[in-house]
DNA sequence: GATGAATGAGTTTTCATTCAT
DNA sequence: AATGAATGAAAACTCATTCAT
């Protein structure tokens, strides 16, 4: 819904596998040839649809942001007919976690995004504060009152930020499902113990 | 204080100039050349100290971890004399969280031990579990129990990830003093419900 | 007015589209995607009409220099019924120095003739010879007599095209009055001095 | 006297072997691999020396342009000696024109000035008006007295400027003993009519 | 210890041109 | 007539690394 123009089937092919490129390399270790030759065209085409490399790269942090974003809104839409918190958040963490690949283009954008493409990180702003938003909104439904779950928003968004880092560098297996029994107390607790 | 052999002044010198590159501008950002220039030395004689780009790097990180431990450490040893666990709780996390700077450069090390630097990589991993054993004692000393702080110590720190992370993107300004309520009555709640 | 073939309106648009392009920005910094976009067809479609750069070039430069003779032609036509030589020589020079923007197109495209196209070249040198012989007519017409005027007629034309480079590089004004006043006051003593 | 920095003998080297390429070939189809070539050290080595083709260029314009300084200058300097006017306009008009090499190179530059190099372009101003002072003072000189010369002044610059376009277009023989007698003409009688 | 010079292998970028539809 | 897609060959630029002095 509403890339730019309208996405012609090679420039969404390239797009993808340019990511995965990115996913196993890193940015500065995939070179336009690599994506060229992987995509199957010469580099001139690949110029063709991107006449940049910084170009390519937001695009690809584009379809990654939307990516997160649309997933987070399924959980929304989904998290209206579940009983259990519990369950909710062991679907959240484990849905963004899905894949180690996704991780690692995560934190590559970012980077990118912190030194050199100031508009890549002006979007990235934009999104974490979507992403909040969101999730406060599944917060409130799933709890069912009207209390502010500004802050625990931000802490699990921020938890799943982290969580992404060290899945990253592989310290150790994740107990997802502490964790999210971790938040589930937590959210009934500091929902108690609000008035502070 | 013992690093590999004795590091002659200007080996020193070299490291703190190059962190601070690194800092601005990024790993990949910053050439030989550029450290070189602003160690007020050539190139030459910065292969003579660094006989390589990743052992400069390794350095780096080196000293970058020692620093996260040794500040995580004074924190264990100050806590036992502390009363209130929210005290304790937002040290942790303004400690951590100090300087931009700082976050900058752990993030950019991760990075570069995540593409191409396999004993970088090794290294992170078991600082990692270094500082969870650590804060778990800390946790432990804090709540003054036989509990299991093992997911909490885990939670703590996968969120100074994340929060250095969101910090680095500026997605708005970080409410430390609620994210530590928020650990607080966590950690509270999560004791008592413990036997899960 | 008698072109190659009969130039039909396209192929015209795409001219005058891309002389201005020239003129802005020369003829290297041109591409053909630059004039393809500015006259609203597609690269394709230029090709269409031009099956090369240098084709297109030539029939620049081609019109260009229809553009200066037939300006020079109009000056020798009205000299006959001006009394001042020294009007004259104002209005020579006033003329073909008119606009900055034939003066950077006539020095891109020299240099192009020089460097890769010999039959531009060619061009060239004819049209010059054109020039004086035109300019060393209307002298004997305003002169009267029948003197000689190769000579003067040579600093004449050179020095339009030294003005017009000098112009280019705006080396401060240029008091074309004065350098009238000039060849005016110069022509009437070379007339004298002549027997050398 | 006051190149940038202390020219060393191989930078020396490389700016001698580019100009002469440039004057061959023109700065468009001069290639870094072709100077480097020529010069006989790698592409790496020419960028130890000059980081970009602009920079050489720069150079090359400004050894051009001190060239021609310091010719004139010369000039300056033994007219004060010569009785004939005519002789010096010879010299002056046969010195600058001297190699047609010299006149490409020159138009190659003022060329590259107009279309993308605001610094380069902004010294030939400066030198351009060094020059016109420079010739004015020497016409001061041979015709010994206190007028103004400031037109011929102009009106001599700007003709070599445009004889070294229609050398280099190679429009015919150019008439330089004519052409230096109509100066002297010219002069003589300027001068007497000077107060109009 | 220190350095300036040199390098080569790689990387992005450019663009005139071709061609099937 | 018109076009979008594709291409290749070349060009500029980058930089970690080596080495004689």
């Amino acid at each position: 819904m509403g890339q730019r123009k309208t996405t012609p089937a090679k420039r969404e092919h390239i797009l993808q596998v340019a990511a995965q490129l990115i996913r196993d390399r890193g940015i500065e270790h995939t070179t336009l040839a690599n994506i060229a030759d992987a995509a199957g065209i010469s580099k001139g085409t690949l110029y063709y649809y991107y006449s940049t490399k910084s170009d390519l790269i937001f695009d690809i942090a584009d379809r990654h942001m939307n990516n997160m974003t649309s997933r987070i809104f399924r959980w929304l839409e989904s998290s209206g007919t579940v009983q259990s918190p519990r369950t909710v958040f062991r679907m959240v963490l484990d849905t963004v976690m899905h894949s180690r690949s996704r991780g690692h283009i995560h934190l590559y954008l970012i980077q990118e995004a912190l030194t050199e493409n100031p508009s890549l990180r002006a979007r990235f702003v934009q999104e974490y504060r979507r992403w909040r938003s969101i999730i406060e909104e599944g917060l409130g439904r799933v709890y069912g009152d009207g209390h502010d779950y500004q802050v625990m928003a931000q802490v699990l968004l921020t938890t799943l930020d982290g969580l992404v880092m060290q899945r990253l560098i592989g310290a150790g297996p994740i107990a997802i499902d502490e964790v999210a029994q971790f938040f589930e107390t937590a959210g009934t607790m500091y929902r108690e113990n609000e008035p502070v």
